[in-house]
DNA sequence: CAAATATACTGAACACTGTTCATGAAATGC
DNA sequence: GCATTTCATGAACAGTGTTCAGTATATTTG
């Protein structure tokens, strides 16, 4: 059957299209304003018509979560590219914190909202984040065992180094570091010394 | 005149009672059922009648934030009891954590929602967050004359504990520590490990 | 090829949200 | 007692996500 195929194609290709309208209003508009009736809009159908190719905002906006991971991934792809292994931690660091500065609103969809996450709590896992969460752990487990970090456990290792990230770029982007007098260079001086002096402080001597 | 005093006292008891009202609300239902429509059905008035006591939402949700920082900085009055700096920053970090876990709506509010933070757009600080925000560098700065930590610079040390901790709490409240298959209790482990790992990578030797 | 069926799509409606404003009621000043 | 200020509201506006009956088109069947 050809035709049932072409009509499975179109799907997708509706699918796609919708997806990467999604994106690009998030990269441009942001989250705020990336709302079903304006995507609708910009593909001219009606937005009752996203409904046929997804069950509701989240499972759409999670799909967009999956390709701005495939983003960062590449990103990751083209700085990481170092092959000692602290040399390889500090590039993932500075390359994750960069990429969530330069993108707030797609960092939002990814680690922020609400909005995706809920289509997880049913799921076991969120597997959007996998492999970004993985490609830190394999590095960290390299520099644990030639002992040129102090963790002894990669998986705390992982978490913590995400977590200093993460809370960096979030606290940023979500104005919480005015509570120090300091203009936007400053902050962003701080935030990458504030990196520098983590990677030297779990360093082995 | 004592009719201007008493007109103005009753607005003041208005203001505290839409705030109470909000922040129970905040506390029992969360972020997204804090309505402005759910708050004056509950304080049984008219949705514009809260616009006579705050210009809009988000700067009512900036008072309620105030309230939830007070709340905060009670519950770090109360467990952080040390004198030795190491021993206070130890117990500033389990407080910190501890009170983020166990609300979760409430942290939503004061770090990771975006809406009340658009009055500080125009104003020059956050001054919500300074008390506690000063509490953790006067801490540090006394761990940093000590030479108990690795770190030289109390300001980055502060961003730097700060973020870890917010960085631990935000991923868990977000559900982004999902990469990791874990049951709940595992995850709490993990956080609280990650804190002591931490804790213990940072001092001196 | 015509009729019956299946698919794709939409307009209108529902229940929400924050916000504004003219209108009305009550308290205050004179 | 009358004028004025203060306080509160109903109704409306523009926006949100979501549902569903109905229609138009495309495909399959007789």
């Amino acid at each position: 059957m050809g035709i049932s195929e072409r009509k499975e194609r179109e799907k997708q290709e509706m699918r796609r299209r919708i997806l990467d309208v999604a994106m690009n209003m998030f990269l441009v508009d942001g989250y705020e304003k990336t709302s079903l009736r304006n995507i609708a809009e910009k593909i001219e159908y009606s937005p009752a018509t996203i409904y046929l190719y997804f069950k509701d905002k989240d499972e759409l906006f999670y799909e967009v979560q999956k390709d701005a991971f495939q983003k960062l991934n590449e990103v990751f792809a083209q700085h990481v590219t170092a092959t000692e292994p602290l040399a390889r931690l500090r590039q993932i660091c500075h390359t994750y914190v960069q990429f969530g500065i330069a993108n707030p609103e797609l960092y939002d969809l990814m680690f922020i909202i609400r909005a995706p996450m809920n289509v997880v709590e049913e799921k076991e896992m969120w597997d959007n984040g996998t492999d970004a969460f993985d490609f830190l752990v394999q590095t960290l487990t390299a520099c644990i065992e030639q002992k040129l970090i102090k963790y002894t456990d990669p998986m705390i290792a992982a978490l913590s180094v995400w977590s200093m990230g993460h809370g960096l770029i979030s606290l940023n982007v979500r104005c919480r570091i005015k509570v120090m007098q300091m203009c936007d260079e400053d902050v962003a001086n701080s935030i990458n010394l504030s990196i520098e002096e983590f990677l030297r402080v779990i360093s082995t001597p």
